[in-house]
DNA sequence: TGTACATCAGTGAACGCGCGTTCACTGATGTAC
DNA sequence: TGTACATCAGTGAACGCGCGTTCACTGATGTAC
């Protein structure tokens, strides 16, 4: 245990670990700072040793979870090397595992209404998971004749978008239409199906 | 004025045009009752006349919502009849064109959390919604070789899921990131590349 | 080791606020004769 | 056309609630000597 508080331990992650708890179990709007105190076992005028208030705690799970993200994206694109395109198809994956496996942090990412630019740290952290995935695009697209290359960011925002598109209406009981597929399949085949568009992979099988 | 009502005039459309308003301009986390009745110009109690209460308010303006999406898929699918892609394609921009256009409505449907299995109505004209979409896709794929010709709703699906990915990632300034490339275009290509993908386009322009 | 003091994490009470919802009411509109 | 009555959309006051935030405080922990 590296930094042992004085009362409680260590609030801060607590707090942080009890609002995740209760943005995935309510979304963001059901969370309240009131309520993640409570369940850290402490008032909720505590919260304020640690956080200036309630938008600011959000913004650190987000942050925690960019951070995450960006580690997992790092991984499954080294997982992939030296194929491009192994390394570009395992990001897409590692999107889409992610939000299943951290939902809270998904949410306070993309579903809260934080900006990403609310402060530099966030900003920085969101970034850099950005990146990992252009880096992946970039690599691929080097295997695209010159000439009829699609700027990278373009094709990583293609990804994004789609994977983004999977885990909101597919991968979460949200709009009540339960998925006539696995989001993982859907993603998996949507990806490939768009790889072959971009003569990435061989048009027959 | 089709049905004058007794004092307002129609306050059940007010209402709702007010909680459209408001969502489109705060969220539906910021939107409340209670504001919408005032921008309407009459007491929070009034809206108990015509609702069961604010998640009511909020369904039937998603179904409107899908209602009004429905119809605009309809006619550019329509309108690019006979021609199965051009059918395909227009769907594609309409439903960018619908997020656009109608931000409030967009938002009830998509991202309020209420569910579209709430009551049969919403369920129905949702239902209506998603199948313009799934019988352009069905038409478009007729022309694959039946052997390696991907299920329909999954050729569908990944558009849907393009689509909405793009809507929320880069046509709304939420995550503070704005777009590298204009959001339509950004579909446009993102379709064209996983129509060439099945086969369905020329691989080589 | 023991004592005096400084630090500061968490308390508890209080605040003002706007929320969604209820209720008995009132008064404008519509209808029957 | 005029009158008596029924309907019912909207009022206004009230409710209990939980919210985020503030403040002076207390008492456990850490530090100096």
């Amino acid at each position: 245990m590296p930094k042992r508080g004085y009362h409680h331990g260590n609030l801060r992650q607590a707090l942080i670990d009890a609002a995740l708890e209760l943005i995935t179990a309510k979304g963001p709007t059901g969370f309240t700072l009131s309520e993640a105190a409570k369940q850290a076992g402490v008032t909720p005028a505590a919260v304020y040793r640690h956080f200036e208030g309630r938008e600011d705690l959000i913004a650190e799970a987000a942050r925690q979870g960019y951070e995450i993200f960006g580690d997992l994206m790092n991984f499954a694109y080294e997982s992939g090397q030296p194929s491009a395109l192994a390394a570009f198809e395992a990001t897409g994956r590692a999107y889409l595992a992610f939000a299943r496996k951290y939902p809270g942090h998904y949410i306070a990412m993309f579903e809260s209404g934080i900006s990403v630019n609310r402060n530099p740290d966030l900003a920085a952290v969101a970034t850099r998971a950005r990146g990992v995935l252009e880096k992946a695009a970039a690599e691929l697209s080097e295997h695209i004749p010159p000439d009829k290359r699609p700027p990278a960011s373009m094709f990583s925002a293609h990804i994004w978008a789609l994977s983004h598109g999977v885990v909101e209406l597919f991968a979460r009981n949200s709009p009540g239409a339960q998925s006539p597929f696995p989001p993982e399949d859907l993603l998996e085949s949507g990806i490939g199906i768009y790889l072959r568009g971009l003569g990435l992979i061989a048009p027959d099988r």
